[in-house]
DNA sequence: TGTAATTTCATACTAAAGTATGAGCCTTAA
DNA sequence: TTAAGGCTCATACTTTAGTATGAAATTACA
């Protein structure tokens, strides 16, 4: 409330100067019509774009903000090519035999990935680790 | 590019017209200076807000468009409450134990709240009935 | 060329998840 | 006052998931 009313402020002073300068116009002859034109177009063109600025709509444009995946985070944790890979896979919802059906390795091989991924993540679930990565921004 | 040219058309078109009203003015000595001024200081005004309502950087704020809950599919799906609670439970990455100690219920209640959630969801696995649960919007 | 990190796999576990079935309790509505 | 639906629980079982440990093969890099 209090910027609206300095703004306003701030509005009505210029105009009070504008006219003031009209005026003086008028004592000093040599100053010309054209040039006090000038002078007022500019002032009046500032305070145009200054109030359609200020006093325009706030565009709002919904957008997705692309999550975007953090992968100094995945570096410090020291997530492996092959353990982000099984990420995405449980991700996906998929059981240990599937993803390595997926990634023709054995279901043994994906044990040890997810067991190290846990330990890396510091949960103890696949759910868990799901959430988890969510949350460090590590997957979508 | 050819709306550009329009427009800074207009603008010349527009400050050839004040110019001219300025001259006129000089003919027409009962027109007052203090009008004139008004008169282009309106002019440019307007113009000022004009150009600055479209020559300003389009704001683009991003705002994640709230997924909503599809209420209707959780009725069309037969999902009753509790189910929905368990749910929600499982995507937080809960144990079934978790989620009993959580709702206050014995582990195989929870067991069989699961195995309704996955007839209804027509999924196998927690981590599958979190992923579908969200593609059919039931859940965040 | 040697070393560290990654990936692979196995075995042998334990723990948790999921299935199937039956049943008791409560509320709501016909 | 039944019948239906929802919630609860149990038992018994099968299947996955997860842990621990050790080890071989591969890759990358100094």
């Amino acid at each position: 409330m209090f910027k609206v009313i300095l703004r306003f402020g701030l509005i009505i002073a210029a105009l009070l100067i504008l006219f003031q300068l009209s005026k003086m116009s008028l004592f000093i002859p040599e100053m010309s019509q054209d040039l006090t034109i000038g002078l007022v177009g500019a002032a009046f063109i500032g305070l145009g774009v200054y109030l359609g600025l200020k006093f325009r709509k706030v565009e709002i444009i919904e957008v997705s903000p692309s999550i975007e995946i953090d992968h100094d985070r995945i570096q410090s944790l020291g997530l492996t090519e092959r353990e982000m890979e099984v990420l995405h896979h449980i991700a996906e919802g998929c059981s240990n035999i599937e993803i390595g059906e997926k990634l023709f390795v054995s279901e043994n091989t994906i044990k040890t990935h997810v067991s190290n991924l846990f330990v890396k993540l510091d949960v103890k679930r696949r759910t868990q680790a799901v959430t988890r990565a969510k949350e460090l921004r590590i997957i979508q």
